[in-house]
DNA sequence: GAACATACTAAGCGGTTGCTTAGCCCTAAG
DNA sequence: CTTAGGGCTAAGCAACCGCTTAGTATGTTC
């Protein structure tokens, strides 16, 4: 049962996002850190912030993971699966369905997870060129699953696209900008967010009359 | 004459965006730092830096500035006046040719001033509360301008939006992302990305065949 | 040329940073 | 009861932070 209460209903969030991570300890500073650098930013926010939002000392991050970076590389790493996971997971009968509920479900999540979205967007460059370049497959993985639905409507004559890769990087560009602007306690909820984007998205792609 | 070399065209364009701050120096450290903070984000960027990309000691900057917040706040504030004279500035015979032309332009000055741009869209926490909502003004009316255009489509009869302010809010996001994804070397010049982002919205917001 | 103003630098201050060290507490096996 | 080991904390280190102070060089006014 959870809460309505925000500041409460917001830790549920992180901690179904986050809930396959054990031990407990680990989990509560991974969930302390991408509130931390959501709210503040990666370097606006110290290991001392970390540690005291997870209720610890500021050693304790230091039992469970190497570094702060290490702390921002399993956010954004967990957080790409899990995005990407949303595209794959999609179905529908046809192209349309595929992309409206791909659309839908990827600007929802955005919106409901963005916590961890906006570290998976904003922070990539505070990455070590290792980390930086795993969690650009996955996105270049992210990339090709909108554009391979995009291009199974336009063989159908479901879509009328000019340029393929510009519709993918559009469509892509309007989901992910929601962790940018989205507020909890604005007038659209995910969901609506959704279903408001499925829709724009099906206009900006259909044939003309 | 400008160059074509990447970094100097780069230093061309901020020259181009700061030219009216005086005196010379003040200029050459609001350009260093706008370069700093887009590439590595306010947090990250030490005045030191910033300091040493102007060709200066570290103490110079306190002579023009008085904080490195300052700095940001001049930054921020500049950039939103531009965007948004982009937006006044445009000119058309309908609501269609109006909206392509804003929404060509807007989005095509987020690519070509991308590092301004990231300052304006990705730095705004970072300013004090007073800065903060002398910003947030011009960051409603830069929403009104692009919403009253909308509006007047729809009045016409050459838009069909199901929600006004959702595709408003739409419309910006996805000029706003260019920010974020653009980068000077890659395929997509600013012109091209203004036709192509003008050539989307309209499909999105043209009526039902 | 004396007096002043402006634009800058060298040096450094107090505080904070990411991270380490040394040691304490608790559990559990021998 | 002893001993070993994992999870945690108190204390602190070296480096770095934003910013200040004291002083220097240069040009202008009378």
């Amino acid at each position: 049962m959870t809460t309505t209460s925000g500041g409460l209903r917001e830790f549920d969030l992180l901690e179904q996002t986050w809930r396959h991570v054990t031990p407990d300890t680990a989990r509560r500073l991974l969930i302390a850190a991408s509130q931390a650098f959501a709210d503040r930013g990666y370097h606006a926010t110290t290991t001392r912030d970390i540690a005291s939002l997870a209720g610890m000392s500021p050693a304790a991050v230091y039992i469970h993971y190497r570094s702060k970076e290490e702390l921002l590389f399993q956010i954004s790493k967990i957080g790409h699966e899990l995005s990407l996971a949303v595209l794959t997971e999609v179905q529908g009968d046809d192209p349309t369905q595929v992309l409206a509920n791909a659309v839908s479900s990827f600007a929802r999540w955005h919106a409901e997870f963005h916590n961890t979205a906006r570290v998976v967007q904003y922070e990539l460059s505070a990455l070590t060129p290792e980390h930086h370049a795993e969690v650009v497959e996955l996105r270049r993985r992210i990339e090709a699953e909108v554009r391979n639905v995009i291009e199974a409507g336009v063989e159908t004559g479901e879509f009328d696209v000019p340029d393929l890769r510009g519709a993918t990087l559009a469509v892509l560009s309007l989901c992910i900008d929601v962790a940018r602007w989205y507020q909890p306690g604005g007038k659209r909820s995910p969901e609506q967010i959704g279903d408001l984007y499925a829709d724009l998205v099906l206009r900006m792609l259909r044939p003309a009359a």
